[in-house]
Parts: C-alpha cells; structure tokens; sequence
DNA sequence: TCGATGCTTCGGGAACGGCCGAAGCATCGA
DNA sequence: TCGATGCTTCGGCCGTTCCCGAAGCATCGA
C-alpha cells in the first residue's frame, strides 16, 4: 500500500506552504487551536480543518481537546528533528541563515515563550517542580500540589489569586530547543515575573533571550531546590 | 519570492514519489546515472530529466558530466540527514522499522557497497590509502600513483590488469553512515576480493554486513599501513 | 432552551504538477 | 562522416489536491 518510500509521504505532508507554515509555528513547542493556525497559514478555516487531519492520520501532530477548542501540537522530538533538519537544507541552498533558531547559546539556555521562561533553564526548573512534587503530573493533566502552594507563596506567588481567570494555572509546553517540557500557564507567567521583579534576570531588548544576573543564576539554581 | 517558509520547498521536492525514489537510492552515496535513476524511480527518460533538473534547482543534487553520461549525487551530508530524519519519522509513523540502516552496529563497521567495502573499515581504507599518497586525489579526479601501483602488486592485485576493461579504476563514493568518502572502481571491487581470498572476512548471509575474523582484522589494520 | 462560537464535513471550481511520445543536442565509436 | 546511445526540451493530456462558501455538529454561557 505504501507507494514509493515512506519519505515521500511525510515530505509531501511538509511539502504543502499552509502546512509547512502550520508547522513551523508549533516548533515553538506552543500548542496551538485550529483557528490560530488557520491564520498563521493565511487559510480559512474549513481548509485549515483540512490540512490538520492529514497531519493527524501522518502522525506528525497530536491534538487535544479542551471544550470547544482544539489544541494540536508536533507529535514528537522526531517530528521537530525532521523539521529542523529541512530548515537547515532550506536556509543552506537559499544561501543565507533565516532563523537565529536555538545556534545561539544564549537563546539556547534561557528565553521568553510568549510570557513564560523556556530554553535549558525553564525544563530544569519544570523538572524540578515535578521531581518536588510541587506540581502533580498525571497523565496528561498537570496541577499544583499542596506543598507547591505554600512553596509559591513563599516565592511571592498567590495560587488562588492564579485561578480566578479563565486561562489555565498550569501548562506544559514542549521546549523549542530543548525538546522537553517546561512550565506555561498563570504560574508559568508568575514564575517569569517574580524572576524579574527580584533583578535576577531582566529581557534582552528586541530578542527573547533572558539573561540572568550573577547572582540571579546563584538564587536560581537554589530555588525550590 | 519566497512563498511559506523554505521548509515547504524542500518537502515538496521530497514529497514526490519518484523523487523520493531516486533520493533514497543515492544515499548509498553512489553517483548514479540519469537512466538508472529513471529506471528504479520507474519512470521515463523525460520524466526524470524533469524531476532531476527539479532537484539540482532545488540543490538537494550536484551533476558531474562524463562523456554522454550525467552522474548525479546528494549535494552533502547535510542532505543525507534530512533524508535520514524524514526516513527515521515515517519509520516510526508507520510503526514498523522498515531499514536496518546504520543503526546495526556490524553494518555501520563494514559492509559491501555493490561490490567494493563500505562503513567505518572502508572509510578508513580510503583515507591510509590517500595520505601514504598510493593513490592520488586531485581535485576530484583520483588515480593510482606509481608506489601505490607496487604494494597493490604486493597485496596481489594487479594493477594493468584493472584498466583493461571499461569501468574506471578509481571512483571515490560517498559513505552512507561515515558521510565521507571511500573507494569504488575495479580497485575498490579487487581489494575486497583480496581481503575475502585470504580468509580475513566473509559476507554474512542475506545482509550486506562483511564480518572479519580476528586474525583479518589485525592483518587489515597493518595494511598499507 | 437558545444564540454564539469553534470546528468539521460537503460540494464543486480551478490550478498546479506529473506523465509520456516525439523531436532535438551532445557525445562516442567506427 | 555516420549511426548509436544518453540525455534534455517541447507540447498536450490527465489526475491530484488545494481552496472556499454553505451547511452541520459540538460546546459554552445565559
């Protein structure tokens, strides 16, 4: 049933703009809703709609359901490798470099994705919360734990102050660079927050890299530890 | 110009059928003819003219002409990887492991490539032979140097002999797993002969794995050395 | 229960790209 | 010089698939 080699399948798949461009957008480690990429690819919605089921039965992308909203995501590391490595191709045979992309060790090692903190530092620190146990992980499902809560607090972060919006407390989201999840979500966005109204780091202007202080790095690595 | 992200370009070259044929089968590293690319993509002469002219706009190929023949071949490792990354994915999305690929560790040490050796064994092979100069390599054209013609002789082969029939005596070809070049041509094919004539190594059965004995490994190692 | 929102399925129109036969170049061998 | 071989260009046919508007489900908020 398979005609010619499986490549060609999964290069036709990313070999379409609006799904290329669909693509591209989720290396964010982002899950996004149908609506979203439909826009990011320049697509109405029963074409987007489309274009998502046949990355659906390719197995490139996951989908989830949240009540009337659909969030897809790449399926995998594998699916991101794959990608990254046709960007590489591509920006080589057009001849010149598009994406900064995770090459410069800065961004590499601690940037902004959207309000939150992603790049080596924020897996590490979601690996810690989770090995903490100060945020529970259960298939799928992710929420704060009662010693989390105390633990927040005394980072200067109020939970339930957290939950009084509609927006999730907690998220994961697959890391760009570091394919591993880290923490999005109100708290997520708090976190980021605290770390900068303490000066332990501050935003690169015009660039997503955080850079830390010293000091900040020292505060850092023992917090929640 | 560009229309969606360079990615889509790539793929789409990639997402053809006989494309995708033609890909997979030089990642041998073998350069191929335009025929024996029509004839395993399974299409006419025209018809993979175009898509071979498609491929080299696209730089996943480069041609050397030689005489009424075209020789084509990846443009580079970087090419191989992201064929390697799609192969991996589709693998994977089909759910069964379909190519026994550099991942067997014997197959990544040696292995018969048509008939000359390949892997780890054959790159290094090539690379004594080039740096104790037996055979010269300038810009592209490789032949066999006048030391190289005695030792050969001493190995048992000989040397006249080879250049008597059509096929080119010396040919580099790329490496699959190494990514770097080692030797093909009648040289190639007689040096694996030798090395099976003496009992150092024997194919293994229904694999294109070349299995040395302890003894032809060591004798091996010393060769040309 | 009812409208609003997010997403999907259905239908047909339009464009792109693959495919081959015939013919045209280039090279080799005699 | 002449035919044979390898490869490419040209022209026209045909299938795939990309695309959107309209309509159909599902879920949420009131």
């Amino acid at each position: 049933m398979t005609t010619g080699p499986g490549i060609a399948n999964i290069g036709a798949l990313m070999g379409d703009p609006a799904r290329a461009n669909m693509l591209t957008a989720l290396m964010s480690g982002q899950a996004l809703t149908a609506s979203e990429l439909a826009h990011v690819a320049g697509i109405a919605a029963p074409t987007a709609s489309g274009h998502l089921a046949q990355l659906l039965a390719g197995r490139l992308l996951v989908v989830e359901k949240q009540g009337r909203h659909r969030y897809y995501r790449l399926a995998g590391p594998e699916v991101a490798a794959a990608i990254e490595a046709l960007m590489d191709l591509s920006e080589l045979s057009s001849g010149r470099r598009l994406r900064p992309g995770p090459r410069d060790p800065e961004l590499r090692r601690a940037r902004v994705c959207y309000d939150h903190l992603a790049g080596e530092r924020g897996v590490a620190l979601f690996a810690r919360l989770v090995q903490r146990k100060l945020i529970t992980l259960e298939d799928g499902a992710i929420a704060i734990a009662r010693p989390g809560e105390r633990e927040f607090a005394d980072f200067g972060i109020d939970v339930a102050d957290l939950r009084t919006g509609k927006r999730p407390v907690c998220r994961t989201c697959l890391d760009w660079s570091e394919r591993r999840s880290h923490l999005a979500g109100t708290l997520g966005a708090q976190l980021l927050n605290r770390i900068f109204d303490l000066g332990w780091a501050r935003r690169v202007e015009g660039s997503r890299i955080v850079r830390f202080t010293s000091r900040g790095e020292k505060c850092f690595s023992d917090l929640f530890q």
